[in-house]
DNA sequence: TAGATTGTTAATCGATTAACAATC
DNA sequence: TAGATTGTTAATCGATTAACAATC
């Protein structure tokens, strides 16, 4: 188990990137692995793999390095990957649609159950097996679900009364994809935020910087 | 112009988020704002946006705060945005097609002219006003209309291959959606990545904490 | 002038890197 | 045993915050 103690948030934001690697290296059939071998895929330092592992007990071997498996798992458990919470997809754009599918596909961490939409033309069609319901029945299904987490893929001047009703009726925690800021609105609320344009305008940035 | 020196890494990722917001604020016909208030929208301490802002130039007022449309405009200069760099896409399934329709719609930093896909189902079908071309004809478009960017929306697998011949005919730059390790395979290679699924490990992280 | 707010330096904090004894 | 590699402490580096004179 280990001592899981003080996992700062830039070790969390390198967990999930440990178990990707991690997932690969296990597939290639390795069963140990080095700080050193690790920190090359992560382009990072031997000294700080260490470090960061550190933090959540101690399994490596001297001299042999770490098993893969069982950091896999040792992180698998921080992350709680294995959990199913119950989701909700609010809008089913292009953006939503897309998420939506991946989340299905992945099958991990979150159970997708319900997707909505406030265009009469998509009720009733389906992403996946999920049918798509009109917004006005978020309350009742998010009640009798308990849903856990809402992906909100709507435009941010609908987030404001949406991520309202969805609060109301329980939702606690949001992958929010537009530029509405829920923090300001929620103090209790976990958000994690997608700016794609943010992403884009960085790119941006460091080609006119190798440009001049 | 100001000075533009040092500009550190987290400063640069903070600089989107200011753009948006002072587009925001001017929106709202507001003339000046001060450390302060970008502070509480950036959920930041004035502190640190001004000496943000002093990295590249000092044009605040004492008393007054600082220019909407100045700072905006500078922030505007610095990223680049009003540059339009041809662009094209690669993989036009769910996700590709949400971004780029996105990025059509934006119509800011790049500008996308091309799109293509292995699928003979999707070859000739329109994404906005573009033609869905096949993957075979990547290196005369990519030649003839000296394509900077191209944003990879294919599977993992796929990017080796799609990649190197993207490169082989001069695109340097790549708004990457999958988890092929770009930066690995090339040097001189400008890589902004986008992970999804790295994200939502964290949310799910994070409402495991607060749950235990 | 008095109040507000900047620009900038100094102090603090946290994260990364280096070093090395412990040990497989 | 010798070589490799960890766990952990100390040193360094960089980023954030505090403070305050300058000035609108």
């Amino acid at each position: 188990m280990g001592k899981r103690e003080n996992i700062s948030s830039s070790v969390i934001r390198r967990l999930p990137r440990y178990y990707r690697f991690l997932r690969d290296i296990d597939k290639e059939g390795i069963t140990h692995v080095s700080s050193n071998e690790l920190a090359k895929r992560m382009r990072s330092t031997a000294s700080q793999v260490r470090q960061d592992f550190n933090c959540f007990g101690e399994f490596g071997q001297q001299g042999i390095g770490y098993s893969v498996k069982q950091l896999r798992e040792e992180i698998e458990n921080i992350l709680g990957i294995k959990c199913h919470y119950p989701a909700v997809l609010v809008g089913a754009g292009n953006i939503g649609t897309a998420i939506a599918n991946q989340v299905i596909f992945e099958n991990r961490c979150f159970d997708l159950i319900g997707v909505f939409d406030k265009d009469p033309m998509k009720i009733d069609k389906k992403i996946g097996s999920i049918t798509i319901m009109h917004t006005d029945e978020i309350e009742p299904f998010c009640t009798s679900n308990s849903v856990v987490t809402a992906i909100l893929c709507v435009p941010k001047s609908a987030v404001e009364e949406l991520s309202q009703r969805l609060y109301d009726v329980g939702v606690r925690s949001f992958w929010n994809f537009s530029h509405y800021d829920l923090n300001m609105k929620f103090k209790n609320v976990i958000v994690e935020n997608v700016h794609l344009s943010d992403s884009l305008m960085q790119l941006c940035f460091r080609i006119n910087q190798t440009h001049s």
